[in-house]
DNA sequence: ATAGCCGGAATGAATGTTCATTCCAATCTC
DNA sequence: GAGATTGGAATGAACATTCATTCCGGCTAT
């Protein structure tokens, strides 16, 4: 009796229904993704999606939660507090470049979900949660006289926005990520946060 | 004879419906927003939309060709192409970062439906060209030795990025857009881009 | 001048479709 | 064979779109 196999057939199951939608949310959306095409996707009935999660709204929030803390856990699991900051800053940018380049429909799901009206206090408290760690490393690096004399959140919005830019760019053929040109990106960033 | 009015009338119930959609589609997106639901905003019955717009893919084409020209016009209509680059990018900054303020709606939807697979050939071709002159720019910057040597397209992606999640932060009310957080902005832009 | 007609613009109820969700007979598991 | 799990048909709500009808300003006939 494949007992294990058993487990892992319910548990992949729930897993199956997560990365189907994940695919999906991130190529059409929310709104645009019917339920039963993520069932038929997952290899599912329809009427399984309901017997692992609440509703729509519901696992769309749970798959928010599952890849934010999966990017998370990716960038800071093994993060060099003790390096020097500019050491710190090329790790953060290698990992979440890394993520987003293997894990493409996960970044484009977390980018496209960011804030929506759907996510409830559990998605959106992780958010706030991750964001925090970010304002502590500028904190730090203000602190420390190395990035310029401004807004806090200036740093993420400039670093941030790059990124997310920089990927979808490239996800959509229209720019080709080389090493030369993600040097040259997280040198722009630097530059952008750098005390003149 | 109210001939004038009469046609006032009839231009101004097409315009009403655009922008009754540039307000429900910036804020609830393509899929989320329901053709009834336009209409009413608009104070039109529903059947109306269909004698001014083929469908609603039709209107959120039409309207995305309406504040794309809107936005461009705004940024190039007097633009100093005589002054020196910096003055320039200064121009380019202030004149987009006041349409977003002055047009967050407009701003919005723009970002949202960029590149979205319901806009036709017409509004990828007008999305082109926009990008085109700001293409023209950054190779100025670079003939004039002025910009960093990297990818044309680096600098659209970091300082665009940068641009637009600011404007998101600030329209969520994260952020507030101070001037002094407008000009902390634009200098660590102007950072990114410039040569080391 | 005015009653009555005309044609295009406007309407919103009706239509057929698609959606999220529910339900239950069939199928597993032990 | 009891209990849980499943797939997918069924359901009702919401959707995009259509269309028979109403409305209204100007024109004609008298």
């Amino acid at each position: 009796m494949p007992d294990a196999a058993l487990h892992d057939e319910a548990g992949s199951k729930r897993e199956r229904i997560l990365d189907a939608a994940l695919e999906l949310f991130a190529e059409r959306g929310y709104h645009g993704t019917a339920v039963p095409l993520v069932a038929s996707a997952a290899g599912v009935g329809a009427g399984t999606i309901y017997r692992y999660f609440e509703s729509k709204q519901g696992l769309v929030n749970e798959l928010f939660r599952r890849e934010k803390r999966a990017v998370t856990g990716h960038v800071l699991g093994s993060f060099p507090f003790a390096a020097p900051p500019r050491a710190q800053f090329h790790y953060f940018f290698e990992r979440i470049v890394d993520w987003a380049r293997t894990h493409p429909s996960s970044f484009q799901f977390l980018e496209h979900h960011h804030h929506q009206p759907y996510l409830d206090d559990a998605s959106r408290a992780l958010e706030s949660e991750v964001t925090e760690y970010a304002l502590n490393f500028v904190r730090m690096l203000k602190a420390a006289k190395i990035a310029r004399d401004a807004d806090d959140h200036l740093f993420l919005v400039v670093v941030w926005g790059a990124i997310v830019r920089l990927m979808r760019e490239a996800w959509s053929g229209r720019l080709e990520l080389t090493d030369t040109l993600l040097a040259q990106a997280e040198d722009a960033c630097w530059d952008a946060i750098e005390a003149g």
